[in-house]
DNA sequence: ATTATATTTTAGGCAAATCTAAATTATTTT
DNA sequence: AAAATAATTTAGATTTGCCTAAAATATAAT
């Protein structure tokens, strides 16, 4: 159970790199972390060394191969851990992320293979988001943020970022994995947005949490 | 996951005071923890402070009330987890230590109930040994060990202790658990046993591993 | 192109958990 | 009961991962 500070770097910079492996900051780092920027500087450096990273100072991180195997594979345990807590445990959304982020660094590659066997190997996780399988392969999905959706546009909601309080309030107006949305209006003032949700109750949605909602177009 | 120091020594001192709360010594632990005596006696301070253990110096330690709840929680846990792994997953008796010992610092209260829910509230673990309900109650077995039988005595294998080395031996000589065993002749020059199995084939165990069978009569 | 602001890094420290080597206390032997 | 041996503790270091405050660098604004 060593180097559970360095598989939550490596994971948080693969998520925070998106599809496109762009370079990550260290302010952004440390706030997805919960830690300050001198902390973040002094583990990028210990991960370059370990070849996990290409750090050049002042100029964000990009995984290497290496590091990005490493990150998919935490991020497959995390997401495997999920959709057991969710399908045998029967937890519910909110309650699993704490217990994942833990789950994810037990460190046994005979435990992970069973586990996936014995789900059956799920393609995705209850949030939506692909479990990478053995080999590190998913299917990108062509995801957009609701924030970024035009007016009148319709969509279906795909995924929610794993933040408990976020998740209880999503489930309280009715908005879960599957739901059809349309927007209907977006307010130009504070970019909040007025939804339909399955054709029926219409809701208002800040801009904060919109960004926080992936959806299928 | 902070504390798993802590709670490897909580669970060290409960396993290794026995049945009757024994004291229980800074070498042995030392031993049992792989660690070198004096790192022992740094962590027996602070348990001391934290009230986790009663420690005077030169004179061993046993558990406070507040103590041996937390090792027992933590001995529910492993083998709630151990069960998990022989039961669900298809994990050889050999193969569970390790991974348990790291998913029994897994802190999450909803977990293990609803793990315990899931598994049907085992009584034991597939080495034979109790699991501690919710409110750290078990029943404890009277078991011998097996190097302490008497010549012609007949008993019942029961328990084995947790070392994967052992179990794969065990295994390859025909012991598992409920074997029946009969003690054929003790050698007294190096007190290794001559036994018989279920009636049938007979084998030599020496003393050393006579020590870790338990056996009920 | 300077200046002001924001970001990142360096320097120096701290707490936890471990270690080695030396000192202390207990136990066993003669 | 003195001496020898064994067990335990103290003292002082090390490593890891984090911190604050100050310095350095990059970016934005005038």
């Amino acid at each position: 159970m060593k180097n559970i500070s360095e598989e939550n770097y490596l994971k948080a910079i693969f998520i925070l790199s998106g599809k496109n492996d762009q370079e990550v900051f260290t302010n952004d780092l440390a706030l997805y972390l919960s830690n300050k920027a001198a902390s973040v500087t002094d583990m990028l450096k210990k991960l370059a060394q370990k070849k996990f990273v290409s750090y050049k100072k002042y100029s964000g991180v990009t995984l290497t191969e290496q590091g990005k195997k490493k990150a998919i594979d935490i991020v497959r345990k995390h997401r495997l851990w999920e959709f057991f807590l969710v399908n045998q445990l029967g937890f519910t959304w909110d309650e699993i992320h704490e217990v994942a982020e833990q789950l994810e660094h037990i460190q046994s590659d005979l435990l992970i293979e069973r586990l996936d066997a014995y789900l059956r190997f799920p393609q995705s996780d209850p949030h939506g988001d692909p479990i990478p399988n053995r080999n590190g392969k998913f299917k990108q999905t062509n995801s957009k943020a609701l924030a970024e959706l035009a007016e009148r546009s319709n969509a279906i909601v795909f995924t929610v970022t794993d933040k408990p309080d976020l998740l209880r309030y999503l489930s309280k107006i009715g908005i879960a994995l599957g739901t059809k949305v349309k927007v209907l209006e977006k307010i130009p003032f504070d970019n909040s947005l007025l939804l339909q949700l399955n054709g029926k109750n219409k809701i208002q949605v800040s801009a904060d949490i919109a960004k926080h909602i992936k959806v299928q177009l």
